[in-house]
DNA sequence: ATCAACTATTTTGTATGCAAACTATATTAA
DNA sequence: TTAATATAGTTTGCATACAAAATAGTTGAT
């Protein structure tokens, strides 16, 4: 058969594998917060800065919009978060922490830190350049998913 | 506010969204063959070998078992493979390529590389050099995934 | 031999991910 | 200004993820 197409030789299937990975071992951290992984990534974009626009949320996280819906109706229900129209734009919403939401900042600090611990067979040299890598392939997929829509 | 918690920090978040473009990037590519994401690793982990067990397969893609049985189903219904009890163990069941299954490989060889060039911002080095370092990561996310499941 | 424990797979229930259609509002061109 | 267009969000429909419970079949210890 044709080697390109063995899965060893996949980079994607890896990304796909690793990033389910990484969720799964977020699940357990995460407990205490009765919150999801991607969820925490909201959470973490609003701890960066509240009080935003759906759309920057949803470009700081790389949300789908329409999952981000669902994520803020639960974060909402959760008491973490708050939306409210925009007053020049009416077609806006803008999304605020509460009390709770600030909260659960402090009670997450030591998340990142609680899986890094576990993994810690990468030095932080190799993360950095695992890190720098990825953002370059990342570069190069992003154009070529409007490539690739476009040829179509 | 801490700096671990930045977006711009997280490796997770970074396979996340690397790993939700790629679905999105071979969408197009995988159109003539009408199928998924997914339902393509699937494909390609038989391609590697045939009429083997759907555990074996699990193995092999890192899917979910109740994914699995979903997408088995829709490959079943589009003519790609046949399910089959086992002999020996009457609790395994065995998958296997159709013809058209067998065909789809060969209409299937371009597409690793039509992606590539489309990329082409990663040398071939550096490609390797990514592969490495994320299979350490995902060894050390395995143990943690363990760690971390019985902390609780 | 027999029952408890184990294994392979499916089912169930919840939460995304995403394209596409839809709604409400805003902007622009004629 | 009015119609055409564009934008922010939501809804819809389909396809995973995945934990947990349920099924069916197997094995091991007594």
């Amino acid at each position: 058969m044709t080697e390109a197409l063995k899965l060893k030789n996949q980079l994607c299937h890896r990304f796909y594998t690793v990033s389910n990975a990484f969720t799964r071992a977020y699940r357990p951290l995460l407990k205490k917060l009765d919150i999801t992984y991607p969820q925490y990534v909201v959470m973490m974009g609003l701890w960066e800065e509240s009080d935003i626009t759906i759309q920057s949320l949803v470009n700081a996280t790389k949300i789908d919009p329409g999952a981000m819906t669902l994520i803020l109706k639960k974060l909402e229900a959760k008491g973490y978060v708050e939306v409210k129209k925009g007053e020049e734009d009416k077609r806006t919403r803008f999304v605020h922490l509460t009390e709770k939401g600030k909260q659960a900042e402090v009670d997450a600090a030591d998340i990142p830190q609680q899986l890094i611990c576990k993994v810690d067979n990468l030095e932080w040299e190799e993360a950095k350049k695992m890190i720098a890598l990825i953002d370059k392939l990342s570069d190069g997929l992003e154009s070529a998913i409007c490539a690739l829509e476009e040829d179509n």
